[in-house]
DNA sequence: CGCCGGATTTAA
DNA sequence: TAAATCCGGCGA
């Protein structure tokens, strides 16, 4: 990954979903002054996933995920938390990869203070709900570019020290084959990723 | 470590 | 009207 800091090219993200997402650990998500890189992810597939919000076909929740790669696609979960994720693949393809896990490179003032957090811990950002938060994320950032200048900017970052790689969780709803599918992803030597465990290395 | 409530949107 | 790509707090 050359030149860290640099806005992620649009052909970056138009490629297989699976391929993608674990290409994204270790890049850089900003939002003024706060950096976090990726330290874990899930690959989500179009219609044919059943554990895809895409599974039902289009509706005005899961709209952003059928339309050009780069864009973020923001959804309310368990009535709490915001959920991140960086819509892939070619437009009408309906693939997204959810964020999961991030660690704090700059701004960690106003992570601490949006996390309610008094100093920084391996779990500050280890959650899906947790990344979204400290970003200061909300519906207003549903269906924002991603790769172009401005508010939400996904970044060049660096390489994972070692990519893990297991089934997704929280689909229990999904069929067995896609339940067993390995498409939850992690930077191994990250501290910032839940259930470990769980995951294999590649 | 495991259970449990929270609080809202969504779509079958 | 159930279920949802969770999280933090509490008790053991």
């Amino acid at each position: 990954m050359p030149r860290p800091g640099e806005l992620i090219p649009p052909g970056f993200c138009q490629r297989p979903v699976a391929q993608v997402a674990p290409e994204l650990l270790g890049c850089h998500l900003r939002h003024g002054e706060v950096v976090l890189r990726i330290t874990e992810v899930e690959a989500y597939g179009g219609p044919g996933d059943s554990a895809s919000h895409a599974r039902h076909g289009r509706t005005a929740r899961n709209s952003p995920m059928w339309g050009p790669a780069g864009r973020a696609y923001l959804y309310f979960c368990y009535g709490v938390h915001w959920m991140l994720n960086v819509v892939t693949g070619p437009e009408g393809e309906a693939t997204a990869v959810l964020i999961r896990g991030a660690e704090v490179v700059a701004g960690l003032e106003t992570v601490l203070q949006r996390r309610g957090a008094s100093r920084a811990t391996p779990s500050l950002c280890a959650g899906p709900g947790k990344v979204a938060q400290a970003l200061g994320l909300d519906k207003t950032f549903d269906g924002h570019d991603l790769l172009a200048p401005g508010g939400l900017e996904l970044r060049r970052g660096d390489l994972p020290g070692r990519t893990l790689a297991g089934p997704r969780l929280g689909i229990g709803f999904a069929t067995p084959e896609d339940q067993a599918r390995a498409w939850r992803f992690a930077d191994g030597h990250s501290a910032a990723v839940l259930k470990k465990a769980q995951l294999e290395i590649t």
